[in-house]
DNA sequence: ATAAGGGTTCCAGTAACTGTAAGGTCAAGC
DNA sequence: GCTTGACCTTACAGTTACTGGAACCCTTAT
């Protein structure tokens, strides 16, 4: 399989699969015309790791998930425990998020937002103490 | 003020304020001796900037707060407007994150996480369909 | 023969810093 | 006068995970 083939079937763009062959995640073979060749396997990897990625794991992550993956003797805890550790890292991200928004819809809505200067927004953001 | 102190009194890393000098947030004047040399204005800046930055505002969008800041005849609608831009980019941070929380957290809680394994978070993600 | 639509490599750019190395300056203490 | 330590300086590399672009090769159809 071509690259243009595993990209629509795997839904990552071309240039992304290069990359991931770059950093040493996935290792097609080559055609005699310099052409990558991927394999059903290298395909399942790459979909693996898309999946991975739209769940917010790193790419260091998904490293260690598809070792994980191929590795028939892991021990399902490693597999949770690392699912557990991102899933902190979302819910604090998360939280920080969610602390922006409160201040922010605050002080959107002390805004009067017309033509005049005065503006609670920037006062806020200036306040030293 | 040495850039120690700015440092220490807005809160921000020296090497952070450096780097916002070399971006052209903010133009200390250097002494004989080559240090700079921070007034009270740069340092209003910079901890203005240190705020926005926590609320999570780039830093684009901070160059637009501080002229805005510095213009008297803003219009408190832009301002507004910024603020309400940035909200709207958090909440679908935030609904993404979410999304990937209720995954996981489903995810986690099917598996065993024991020393067996076999694991539905490396099913699902290994899932072709 | 040529044109379109693949593929290839390599280099630069993104956001916002952070780390490190190598070196200059200043005030205090011996 | 000299050293020590804390401060300051610049410059360059590294971080994350790609993305864009240029220049060029391969294959197939017309």
């Amino acid at each position: 399989m071509n690259i243009g083939d595993v990209a629509a079937q795997s839904g990552l763009p071309s240039k992304t699969i290069r990359y991931y062959e770059e950093i040493g995640l996935v290792k097609p073979a080559r055609d005699p015309n310099g052409y990558r060749s991927f394999s059903d396997a290298n395909v399942h990897v790459l979909t693996f790791v898309a999946h991975a990625r739209a769940l917010g794991f790193s790419i260091d992550d998904c490293r260690q998930l598809v070792a994980l993956w191929e590795n028939q003797s892991r021990a399902s805890a490693d597999v949770r425990a690392l699912a557990q550790s991102h899933l902190q890292q979302i819910e604090t991200k998360i939280a920080d998020l969610e602390a922006m928004r409160a201040t922010l819809s605050d002080l959107i809505r002390d805004c009067a937002g017309n033509t005049r200067p005065d503006c609670p927004i920037l006062e806020r953001l200036a306040d030293q103490s």
